[in-house]
Parts: structure tokens; C-alpha cells; sequence
DNA sequence: TATTGTTATACTCTATAACTATA
DNA sequence: TATAGTTATAGAGTATAACAATA
């Protein structure tokens, strides 16, 4: 299930008129206004076009992560995409269920569970993989390749 | 209350090491996933920072588009921040109690409230801005001046 | 009939504590 | 003693439906 928020196509009963609007110039001079907007556009065109596929931005990060890194642990992936463990668990299990994962026995550390893509999960992320680069392309639709290169290398700055 | 996330200060344990680290050269192609990325440290920062005011990044929000739209009304404050309404209501309720802001008859409206600072919460959220200011700044420090108006200008060919 | 503000409520996300089995 | 994975659960944050007062 996917979170439909309201947003582009706002009620024209709830959209901001000109005369409702009020002056955001202090807050739209703050980075993190600024990247937390973006980020909600983004972020409700990513649930729109991925709904198809039955992921959402975690789950998508985590199949994409085990396309590229077979055999990845849990621990692994809670450290790469800051998520507490516990709540990986049901998000581990649910791509099991659904047959997109396998969990094996880790070859060196018998606590650990080694996380592999099935061929079935392989070919959903790839397809998700393709579907994301076309969405992140419309999002940004207003940047230069240029210009999405800059933003990305900025934002860098901040968190890595 | 503020949330307290785990991530600069992430005990050693769970610390990826380099041997841990898992290859993210895709997901750091996505503007969405670096967009989150740094929104959640920049909001990190800002939970830190803010604790000491009793504000939240939507208090804080709200408080400061007061100071420069007074007498705006829930339903302008939704609209701007795109808050639903129902989640405005505990925000402005504690806000009231707190004694930051008063809310006064709308002059024109019989059914809107028009919401004022009071001297207090005008002191306050002049303050808070200026904490925020600081924040942003310390957060942003590896952006140069020019290079943090170009990521904002970025930013808002997003969202805007 | 539509809108503002509100109540009640549900669902998702994120967080902590504590357990188990291995190391 | 510490770590990987898990369970249970609590707390934010975000969403919808429905109502009263007013337009």
C-alpha cells in the first residue's frame, strides 16, 4: 500500500490562491525547507510510479542495495540506509514472502543471514531500477543534466 | 518532545566499517535518495539545536510565518506548509497554552480565527530564527555562500 | 451548498527494550 | 562479553471521515 498524498493535484477548494498566500521568503531562504520540499515532490512521485511494482522508497533501496551487493546482511543494510533493525525485519520478510529474496546461511558467521536476490527479484529491480531513473528524470524534469549533477555533488556535502 | 535520531553519533558497534560498507554508487546517482539523505541530517541537527525552544521544524514553521503574516489563518497555514488541517489543530492548541500565540477573531470571516504572535512567542520565534540561521550555516559548512544559493535555487526548480 | 475549524481515529514510520543463538 | 537477528511495543507523523458553525 502506497501513501497518496495530496499535493499537485491539490482540491481547488484547499489550493492556495494568490490573495491566500502568505510570504515565505524567510523559510524558502533555509536549506532545510528547501530539501524537505523537494524532497515530498519527489518522494509522491516516487509512490505514484512505484506502486506498480509494490515498493516503496525503502524497499526499493534494499533490492537495489542486493543487486549490487549479493549476500549483503541485514546489519549491512540497516548501517548503509540508516535503518533500525527491528524494523527491517517485516520489510526483510515481506520480500520473502513475496519471493524476491533468499535468505542463506552466511558462509563465515553463523549468526548472520546472507540476502540474495531470486531471478524473479532480480528482474523486478532491474525494471524498478529503469522505472526510478525515468521518474527522478520527470521530477527534476526543470534541471539541466548539468544542473542534476550539482545538486546531487551539493547535497553530498551536507550528509556524506 | 524531539526525536532523538542515531547517525553522527552511531555507537561503535553499529558503525559500518570500511570492511561493512556496501557499494551505494546507484542510489547515489538518485536526487530523491540524496535529497532524503541530507534532509535527515540537516533535520537531525535541527532537532538538536531546537530542543532548548520546545520547537519542532513545524512549530518552528508555523511560528515564523506568523511573524511575518499576522493574523493568518489555519487554513492559510495548511495551505502554505502543506499541513491537513486536522494535524494543525494539537499544534496551534499547544502553541495557544504555551502562551506563544493568541487567536482573535477574523475581522471578515466569522468562521476563521485569525492567529497573532503574542510579545512572547514574538520573542521567542525571533530568537529561534536566528538559532536556525546558525544551524543552517553550521549544517551547510562545507558549502560555500555561493554554492549554498545555488543548491536552494536548485532546490526550488523541484518543488516550486 | 461550500468552507473553517474541529473531533475521532487509523495507518505508517521510527524508536527502545529485551530476548535467542551464535561469536 | 559482544553481535545478528528477532519480538513486542511505544511514540511520532500523516491520513480520512464526519460534525458544528458560518459563509
Amino acid at each position: 500500500m502506497v501513501t497518496s498524498r495530496r499535493k499537485r493535484d491539490t482540491p481547488p477548494a484547499l489550493a492556495a490562491h494568490r490573495s491566500d498566500a502568505l510570504d515565505t521568503a524567510v523559510l524558502e531562504r533555509l536549506v532545510g525547507y528547501n530539501t524537505r520540499r523537494a524532497w515530498l515532490v519527489i518522494s509522491e512521485v516516487f509512490a505514484e510510479r512505484m506502486a506498480v511494482y509494490g515498493l516503496r522508497q525503502v524497499d526499493f533501496s534494499v533490492l537495489s542495495l542486493l543487486l549490487h551487493n549479493p549476500g549483503a546482511t541485514s546489519r549491512e543494510l540497516c548501517a548503509t540506509l540508516d535503518i533500525l533493525p527491528p524494523n527491517l525485519v517485516s520489510l526483510i520478510a515481506g520480500m520473502d514472502s513475496r519471493g524476491l529474496i533468499e535468505r542463506r546461511p552466511h558462509p563465515r558467521d553463523g549468526r548472520a543471514v546472507g540476502l540474495h536476490l531470486t531471478p524473479e527479484g532480480e528482474t523486478l529491480v532491474t525494471e524498478a531500477e529503469q522505472a526510478v531513473t525515468q521518474l527522478e528524470s520527470d521530477a527534476s524534469a526543470r534541471l539541466s543534466a548539468k544542473e542534476r549533477e550539482t545538486l546531487i555533488r551539493l547535497l553530498q556535502k551536507i550528509y556524506l
